[in-house]
RNA sequence: GUAGUUAUGAG
């Protein structure tokens, strides 16, 4: 196991997901552990190399290590990258019951069934979740389905619901309902939210709320509005 | 020690 993290370590020195690799592969077996085969998947797939990390996925099994949460979140972001809705439903249905209902798990099956097309399937999942536990991760992960499908109302539904029941929004919401309004049609609503910004204690207005919002005010065809922000922008960002 | 949402632009 020290050996394991030991190669960890070197890991994220590695800039090369192929040293990363080597790394692991000259790792006897036995030190092989869980978090190692987690680390190395998840290596590819944040690489882009999705159909590498499933084929690890597929070995580690092979070689009887049992995939926990962490396996799973990287194995499905490697499913919505290659966009087969066949093998999303695949990896899916491995997943324990139990794990299904994990709000961290439910934000992954949310946002690939969502990145695949499939609005239903993420709403399913999003509903799967125990909602006393719904955070605004999971939440925003919905709102970008809806957004990915041209659905903008119900992308802007869903961001009201979300206060509405309780949960407070985090810099990401704006984002997420900024580009939902901005690729829907709805400029004043967009417009709007992003005015509201400012009430929100605890939310740090950034540069990429207002890069939204001249995207939003571009898109609408408010060519001068959008170019006057921009410029006051960036005056504000120093 | 590994793990969830992210628009626009750039490459």
């Amino acid at each position: 196991p020290q050996l394991g993290t030991a190669v960890l370590r070197a890991y994220r020195g590695c800039r090369s997901v192929a040293d990363a690799r080597k790394a692991f592969e000259a790792l006897a077996e036995e030190h092989r552990d869980l978090v190692s085969w987690n680390a190395i998947i998840s290596s590819y797939t944040q690489d882009g190399q999705c159909s590498v990390a499933i084929g690890l996925f597929q070995r580690m099994d092979l070689e009887g290590v049992k995939p926990d949460k962490a396996t799973f979140i990287a194995v499905l972001d490697a499913c919505a990258d290659i966009a087969s809705l066949a093998l999303c439903e695949i990896v899916h249905g491995l997943l324990d019951p139990e794990l299904q209902t994990d709000i961290v798990v439910a934000t992954a099956l949310v946002s690939m069934y969502g990145r695949c097309g499939s609005i239903d399937r993420a709403r399913a999942a999003f509903e799967a979740s125990a909602a006393a536990e719904r955070d605004p991760v999971l939440w925003n992960a919905m709102v970008a389905a809806y957004t990915q499908q041209g659905q903008g109302r119900e992308a802007l539904k869903l961001f009201r619901e979300m206060q509405q029941l309780g949960t407070y929004p985090d810099e990401q919401s704006f984002i997420g309902v900024l580009s939902a309004c901005s690729h829907g049609a709805l400029a004043e609503e967009g417009w709007d939210i992003f005015v509201s910004l400012g009430a929100y204690d605890g939310v740090e207005v950034t540069q990429d709320h207002y890069s939204c919002a001249v995207d939003l005010l571009g898109r609408a065809g408010w060519l001068d509005a959008a170019e006057d922000l921009a410029r006051t922008t960036h005056v504000e960002a120093n």
